[in-house]
RNA sequence: GGAGGCGUCGCCUAGUCCGGUCUAUGGCGCCGCACUGCUAAUGCGGUUUGGGUCUCAAGCCCAUCGGGAGUUCAAAUCUCCCCGCCUCCGCCA
């Protein structure tokens, strides 16, 4: 949720964000409204409880004469508060539908537009070029014996697999790896709950515009979290923290319905139902964030490197963020088979517009505030593990395996096929 | 799954049976002031959070006793539902 205060401030810069967005303008307004019919709203009930209170306490101070007459008025001004007092709570619900209708004030310097108009910041080595005809993902995982997508449909449905041999130590490998590496860069480990309460889901925002894409359990009222952000990021809710900064580093499965995305890279590991994923979050100091963002964007450079993938990093455009991110910064790998970039990480700075809707606040100047909250993908598993066979396949249908990962692969230098 | 107990403004705690004097008691901690070579001790005052009003501040008003709904002129207190914690029993990796 933004601050209602910087609407009322200055408007015209909600508006400028939802046009940069390529959003309705006219969502700012209707908030604006909404505000101004909820402060007149809550005014004349809390006029009227005032008024309430006295004559109930007039009721027992009156003679026994008196009384009838004191009571009957009472009972009428408690009549008249129950009413305000709807009205109130009505407006209050539609202030917080129009609230939620506005996502996050875009951070100057964000790219205004759609999904096709990021901006390249930067790209980290070059693309690989190969003497041989490329294998994709799957057939090369399929020849190690590492990925069986066949038995994962038979199993569990289109876009699930099985992980098996060097494919399942490569997933530990690379949690193994991320997790250390996070504990190196000052992150807390968490092993985080991958099913939550409709409050922490509510509270993240998935249950907006990407209520499709959340698997719900609704026998238990529960849902399963489509990345480890969602718990992460209600660890904290309604607190008020004192040590800021505050790092995780939580893994977690992950699932996704992938509703509305079929035909969409149906082939192989990169679009699937459940993964693994370590997610990196950040609390920290409002006038911290922009800082901490490119601690989280290094972070994930870093990581990328030591998997010697080549990548580049862009700024996602305005309309391409999602609600809660002011600025978002994806990372993409070259996927070889495909001849194009693939998002591997992504990291946003929600600002304080998540932290405002969880409760999660700390003592600032003036008094307490909502702090900001950031998130960066560490790794995510069975994209990354689709990229790094590709990436580093050789013509024999072997796969070079980066140094770093070797300590967890028996010290293998290279996958052989079966 | 069964039975019972508990949840009060940072922490502990009084109040709940029997509704109004609760504008929630007291202690600890914390903040300010006074006294004092310094510290400590002592004394006095302050110390939940959210909202409204207000140019700002002060002030004033409303709400807030785990959450919600209800009864009532009036609810920490009575009723119902939910959540959490604890104890015992059962089951279990």
């Amino acid at each position: 949720m933004i601050d209602l205060r910087l609407l009322r401030d200055d408007p015209e810069r909600v508006r400028g964000s939802q046009r940069a967005r390529v959003d309705d303008p006219a969502a700012v307004d209707r908030l604006l409204e909404a505000d101004e019919a909820r402060r007149s709203a809550v005014t004349r009930a809390d006029n009227l409880r005032a008024e309430q209170k006295s004559a109930s306490l007039a009721v027992k101070a009156a003679s026994k004469q008196d009384r009838p007459a004191v009571l009957e008025t009472a009972k009428a001004l408690a009549a008249q508060v129950k009413a305000a007092e709807a009205d109130s709570a009505a407006a209050d619900a539609a202030l917080r539908a129009a609230h939620l209708a506005v996502p996050n004030v875009v951070l100057d310097g964000v790219p205004a537009g759609g999904e096709q108009d990021f901006v390249v910041l930067e790209q980290v080595g070059a693309v690989p070029a190969y003497d041989f005809a490329v294998k994709d993902h799957l057939d090369i995982g399929t020849a190690l014996g590492a990925i069986d997508t066949e038995r994962g449909a038979k199993v569990s449905g289109s876009r699930f697999a099985f992980l098996t041999g060097w494919g399942a130590l490569l997933e530990l490998a690379l949690v193994n790896l991320a997790m250390g590496a996070a504990v190196e860069a000052g992150f807390t480990p968490v092993i985080a709950p991958a099913l939550v309460r409709p409050e922490a889901m509510e509270g993240t925002g998935f249950l907006g515009a990407h209520a499709d894409e959340v698997y719900k359990l609704a026998n238990d009222d529960l849902y399963l979290v489509g990345t480890s952000e969602v718990p992460l990021a209600a660890f904290h809710s309604g607190e008020v923290l004192t040590d800021l900064p505050l790092r995780y580093a939580g893994f977690s499965s992950c699932f996704r319905r992938e509703a509305g995305s079929h035909g969409k890279d149906t082939r192989g590991i990169i679009r699937v139902h459940q993964f693994d994923k370590v997610e990196l979050f950040s609390l920290v100091a409002p006038q911290d964030a922009a800082a901490e963002h490119q601690r989280l964007l290094g972070f994930e450079k870093a990581f990328l490197s030591l998997l010697e993938l080549p990548f580049r990093v862009i700024d996602v455009a305005a309309g391409d963020l999602g609600s809660s991110a002011a600025r978002k910064f994806d990372c993409e790998a070259w996927l070889p088979s495909q001849d194009r970039w693939l998002e591997l990480t992504s990291t946003s700075n929600c600002t304080d517009y998540q932290a405002r809707r969880l409760g999660i606040r700390s003592r600032g100047e003036h008094g307490l505030a909502p702090v900001a909250t950031l998130n960066g993908t560490a790794c995510a598993t069975f994209r990354t593990i689709a990229v790094l066979l590709e990436v580093h396949q050789r013509a024999d249908g072997s796969v070079h395996v980066p140094e770093v990962l070797r300590p967890y692969l028996a010290g293998r230098k290279e996958l052989l096929p079966q």
